[in-house]
DNA sequence: AAGCACCATGTAACATGTCAGTTTGAGCCG
DNA sequence: CGGCTCAAACTGACATGTTACATGGTGCTT
């Protein structure tokens, strides 16, 4: 027999509402949130909302200002390069890492990743190429099999994923580059050559800066 | 004029009484805390309490077992290492980017630091010595200029200052060399010698993990 | 004496009430 | 018409009540 999983609590099942909501886009960057209203709207008491409003405020996805009312972060150049920045320092040494403790793995979750991109791109299917594209970088995260770091990705890429999707236009023209990167990328781990490897890696999360970089000039 | 400071929430100074408390040793590791208990010790109504656990939760100062209470983390040799190392990275790549941002400002800050410690160190005065090592940590990632870093760094430390009081001495024993270790880094930065300066800082770091591999031995 | 069900107690999760600070806009005055 | 005042509505901070679950002990059964 299996062991009954603990069903969620409510306060996990809320804050995972709010953050697909503001990663999609359903909740536009900047929007005010009211405890009393998501709490009206996803039928719970204010407590789980605001627990919830806790944890996505120390994970950057949302504002609180007392008294005053809680808000979806609105990000400014600074904010995205130092995330980008945070980013690409924790994927490249978590790389090394993988590449020196589980390269064969790494590259077994390489090519499963790289191949869901490829067969959303054929579909024409934006929504599954960044769905591979976060499997890709989470499965070179895992690898370095370091939870501290596996923990602070998770926060700091929160933000980031929403701002993916709000340069959802600007990303698009970009796939074809973003696919060759991966591949090349991948090649190179498979090569073992990791100063390379991270170079890529790292310039390869800096576009995104520089998509809101042009994004913020228009 | 300066603008009137927020005096803290009761939420604040609560998580910021019981990190004090964990920290210092006050709060044993893998203590159980109720939330009533508290909120009675420290005279404040269980929300602001139950908030403040929610923080330190994140901080991975304490665990929450559902329904059964929360307690203070109880560090095992992986977690140790895992967050030694995610802090040798932050403080590493900090460091970088402070030599090539702000050598000056990080090296006057690091002078303080050494002052402090020395003062200390010739007062006889653990405490101090502490804070000093802080200082100077500190200095070498807020030189980064990088936010994000800086938090992530919050984040991590917390659980390896609380093992450092508890590994006290263990760790006193080792000032002088680590004293030591702190001047031969300062002067790899002086040097303008950023290799250097990172093996010996991630050396420095690593010996909280040796620390620990002994205590557990024993 | 050992195994068992049962119950008292403690816990966090969740619901709801109260309060003080903030925002907003309607209405008044110049 | 424009600026001002002020009160009402809204908001999060905090307090407290209620519930479901976990646990440890007690006494019955065998």
């Amino acid at each position: 027999m299996q062991p009954i999983s603990q069903p969620k609590s409510l306060m996990e099942e809320t804050a995972d509402r709010l953050r697909i909501a503001i990663v999609t886009g359903e909740l536009a960057l900047g929007a005010k949130l009211s405890e009393q209203r998501l709490a009206n709207t996803l039928q719970v008491s204010r407590s789980p909302v605001r627990d919830a409003l806790a944890i996505l405020q120390s994970e950057g996805l949302v504002t609180v200002s007392p008294k005053r009312g809680t808000f979806v972060f609105t990000p400014d150049m600074r904010v995205v390069s130092e995330l980008c920045e945070h980013r690409s320092l924790l994927e490249t040494a978590a790389l090394r890492l993988g590449l020196e403790r589980n390269q064969a793995a790494l590259l077994d979750q390489m090519d499963a990743a790289i191949d869901l991109m490829q067969k959303a791109l054929e579909a024409n299917n934006p929504a599954g190429y960044t769905a591979g594209d976060q499997r890709f970088h989470r499965s070179i995260v895992e690898s370095s099999e370091n939870r501290s770091f596996i923990r602070s990705y998770e926060l700091t890429i929160g933000p980031l994923k929403a701002l993916r999707t709000h340069l959802f236009t600007i990303m698009a023209e970009s796939t074809d580059r973003s696919m060759v990167e991966h591949k090349k990328l991948m090649a190179a781990c498979r090569r073992h050559d990791p100063d390379l490897a991270s170079k890529l890696l790292w310039d390869h999360i800096m576009h995104l800066a520089e998509a809101f970089k042009i994004k913020e000039a228009a």
